[in-house]
DNA sequence: ATCGCTCGGGTTTTT
DNA sequence: CCCGAGCGAT
């Protein structure tokens, strides 16, 4: 059915020849391969409504699938932009919301209700725990991580207990242990009623497999599936989107036999795929065109985002991938800045780096939120953001330890859940002495095996307090807990309409005495658990306000799947930090690529396996492709890691790019040649490596400056220098930039920030309250 | 049952 | 360095 869009269409305006053909293709299949920041949301969001201008497709018979709740809002918003409100009716979601989607529809046709609840990874983490202990397994060597990776590995292979039992060697204690392991995991599951995070896809195609009819009525449903980031997708994902494209079969046979397998488009750059531990398969796009002959390819190249010099490197680094289609984005816009790079003594040095670069780009006009700085791991937040801090710039950390990872907020979430899903007993009991009823690990047994020998569940084992023997103080502990949650039951029940969630919060987390406790605690860090709590009271009113008919479960829905990118506030005026793999999909300015040393980038862990190296480098790819005009990179020569510091040497991926492209600040040649405080051994290792680096002449001044600038001795002590007064002209002393003058001083009471010039280092702002300062 | 101490172990990326 | 587990004291 082959209608065309008219070829003056506003939808085509501005596009190049490429992204056209991507949007007017009609077929069943077209592979979409677009290179980093080649428009493809805009060729998806255009090509969805071309379809609906054409009256090819309702928007019901869309369905739009991206891996971030962020990139789905975002092309939500941008096909309402084109369409208006035809785009309400479109499924544009990630896998694991529009699986929840359907799973909560069809829930009753396979042992569960829908009500059931999600686990996250710390659910997962803390019943495997309970399991192996239960089973012993630990002196097989069985620990909580490796068990909970085997267990999502397999899954997202769609293996489950019994076809892992039917090939496991039985004379393998440890395979036998892990099978017992596994199958405790799924019943413990089911019985609870949830679903862990790799369920929602495998169980998805479970039903569409056992049930036909039921994947018929999806199949017949959506006409036009659009996937993004298509190289990212896993074994279980790449069969969802498999059985949602097959021509629906009927029961008795012709009926529907006239409607045709709905068409698919996949985007995809597999030299972006960097999830690969996560079970993503490159080959589902490498191979896409062997999985749906006759498919179309069309190619993106031109780049919108990033200068010439930019893409340059980022050309030159991937193209050490062998084994990839070769591809080479380029750009109209010009060559812009070069790259530049230094090398700090440590990573304290390295991070003042960044925050002077970041200082100086601001003083030139650029926005905080227009700059972001990536790393590899989590634990390299630290040093940046002690020097953040002191320089008082503002900044934010996108993912990490998120809000809902906190233990209150998982306490306060727990009570929720027992609510909404009393089949729950893990998050039962983790409310059972959560503030300190005196209900000890002893009740807690007791409680678990009359359960077990009434058969009823944990939760409304509760209500027989009564028979359990126990002392008067513990029974009656028990019975207010259950009187609680069943009066919060009620609530919800009886508020469906549009203060449900806020109230039923309210009331339990007040009337259980949380938060009085957390109030009254000596603690100090527990205020600010209580000011989370509340934090999270806030966020049910937010979602009360923008969904007036949601109940308790959608509240719980959308919690557990927001991700690390999704709460990125575009305008709040921060600097964001961010792992490399949260940066995917991203975007800024100016992009600061820290700590691009070997056994961080490639990672220690990764270099040895194979294909580690390989993907690595698309990490790499990746941090480079994000920055549109500016672009820094950095490493350091000593890098601090549980208390003791080690050598580190520059990552085997810097000298991929052709030296011309980077200005060097401080080379890693430049750094160790003017050692004479240095450790030996750290320029003995460095032979090699310094030749590699080009220091350009004009910079010569650079090197000639007195140490002291870069000072590598920072102290970690906290101060607080709330008390000090300062004002312009006076004379103060800082710990690594020596004596300098304040030229101004500006902020309120903690947030008071001094501008110094330094005698030798510079210019820098400097918080006050934390700043290793003195006045002379 | 709860609190606070010490000791030992583990350290990648996350929908 | 930061965490949780385990232990002893109250």
């Amino acid at each position: 059915m082959s209608s065309t869009v008219e070829t003056s269409s506003p939808l085509l305006d501005g596009l190049n020849p490429q992204q056209r053909e991507a949007v007017l293709y009609r077929g069943h299949a077209l592979l979409i391969v677009a290179g980093a920041g080649s428009g493809k949301t805009r060729v998806l969001t255009h090509r969805i409504a071309g379809l609906l201008e054409s009256r090819e497709a309702w928007p019901s018979q869309i369905l739009a699938i991206t891996f971030t709740n962020k990139a789905a809002s975002e092309m939500r918003e941008r096909v309402q932009h084109l369409v208006g409100r035809a785009a309400d009716g479109m499924w544009i979601s990630t896998f694991h919301s529009a699986c929840v989607r359907i799973l909560r529809r069809e829930a009753e046709q396979f042992g569960y209700s829908k009500s059931f609840t999600i686990y996250d990874s710390g659910d997962t983490r803390a019943l495997l725990k309970r399991i192996i202990k239960q089973r012993e397994a630990d002196v097989l060597g069985f620990t909580v991580p490796s068990t909970a990776a085997k267990i999502s590995k397999l899954k997202n292979e769609l293996a489950d207990v019994d076809s892992y039992a039917r090939q496991a060697n039985f004379n393998d204690p440890n395979e036998v242990m892990f099978a017992q392991l596994f199958r405790d995991y799924s019943r413990e599951l089911s019985a609870a009623n949830a679903f862990d995070f790799d369920d929602l896809i495998a169980q998805t195609v479970y039903l569409f497999r056992a049930f036909p009819h039921v994947a018929a009525e999806y199949q017949k449903r959506f006409r036009h599936i659009l996937v993004d980031e298509y190289q990212d997708t896993n074994h279980a994902q790449y069969a969802l989107i498999r059985e949602l494209t097959k021509a629906p079969e009927m029961p008795d046979g012709e009926l529907f036999s006239a409607v045709q397998p709905a068409s698919l488009t996949v985007v995809g750059d597999s030299d972006q795929s960097i999830y690969a531990f996560r079970g993503a398969d490159i080959r589902n796009i490498v191979e896409f065109e062997r999985d749906y002959p006759g498919a179309r390819v069309v190619l993106l190249e031109q780049n919108y985002r990033s200068t010439q010099n930019i893409l340059s490197a980022a050309n030159a680094v991937i193209s050490n991938n062998f084994d990839r289609k070769d591809k080479k984005l380029w750009t109209a816009v010009g060559d812009g800045e070069k790259i530049v790079g230094y090398t700090g003594y440590t990573g304290h040095d390295e991070a003042q780096f960044v925050a002077d670069e970041v200082q100086k780009l601001r003083d030139a006009g650029m926005a905080y939120h227009d700059m972001s700085v990536f790393y590899r791991t989590n634990s390299q937040t630290r040093a940046l953001e002690e020097i953040l801090i002191r320089s008082a710039i503002p900044y934010r950390v996108v993912g990490g330890t998120k809000f809902y990872e906190r233990a209150e907020i998982k306490d306060a979430m727990a009570y929720l859940v027992s609510v909404a899903n009393p089949a729950d007993t893990l998050s039962v009991r983790r409310i059972l002495n959560t503030p300190k009823r005196g209900i000890g690990p002893a009740t807690e047994t007791s409680i678990a095996t009359f359960a077990e020998n009434n058969g009823m569940t944990f939760r409304d084992a509760l209500r027989y307090a009564a028979e359990l023997g126990l002392g008067p103080k513990v029974t009656g502990a028990i019975a207010e807990l259950s009187d609680l949650l069943d009066e919060a039951y009620e609530l919800s029940e009886t508020r469906r309409d549009g203060s449900g969630v806020p109230e039923v919060l309210g009331l339990l987390i007040t009337k259980s005495g949380y938060l009085d406790a957390l109030r009254a605690s000596r603690d100090p860090q527990d205020e600010a658990r209580a000011e989370n709590v509340e934090e999270l009271l806030a966020v049910t009113k937010e979602f009360q306000r923008n969904n007036p008919e949601g109940t308790l479960l959608d509240f719980l829905t959308e919690v557990s799947l927001v991700a690390a990118a999704d709460d990125l506030d575009d305008r709040s005026g921060s600097v964001s930090l961010m792992t490399l793999h949260t940066a995917k999909g991203l975007e800024f300015d100016a992009v600061f690529l820290t700590g691009v040393e070997e056994d961080l980038l490639p990672h220690r862990m990764s270099a040895g396996e194979p294909g580690g190296p390989a993907e690595e480098r698309r990490l790499f790819y990746v941090g480079i492709t994000r920055a549109r005009k500016r672009l820094f990179i950095s490493l350091a020569m000593t890098r601090a890691q549980y208390g003791d510091v080690s050598v580190a040497l520059p990552s085997r991926y810097l000298q991929e790019i052709p030296a011309e492209l980077i200005e060097w600040k401080q080379s890693p040649g430049m750094a160790t040649s003017r050692g004479g405080t240095q450790p030996r051994a750290l320029n003995a290792r460095r032979d090699g490596y310094g030749g590699a680096y080009s220091i350009p002449a004009s910079r010569g001044s650079q090197a000639n400056k007195p140490k002291t600038e870069w000072s590598n001795r920072v102290t970690g002590q906290v101060r607080d220098n709330s008390a000090l007064v300062l004002e312009a002209g006076d004379r103060i002393k800082h710990t690594d930039f020596g004596e300098g003058r304040v030229m101004a001083v500006t902020g309120e009471g903690a947030k008071r920030i001094a501008e110094v010039q330094f005698d030798t280092a510079g210019r820098k702002r400097l918080l006050i309250k934390v700043a290793p300062i003195e006045k002379i």
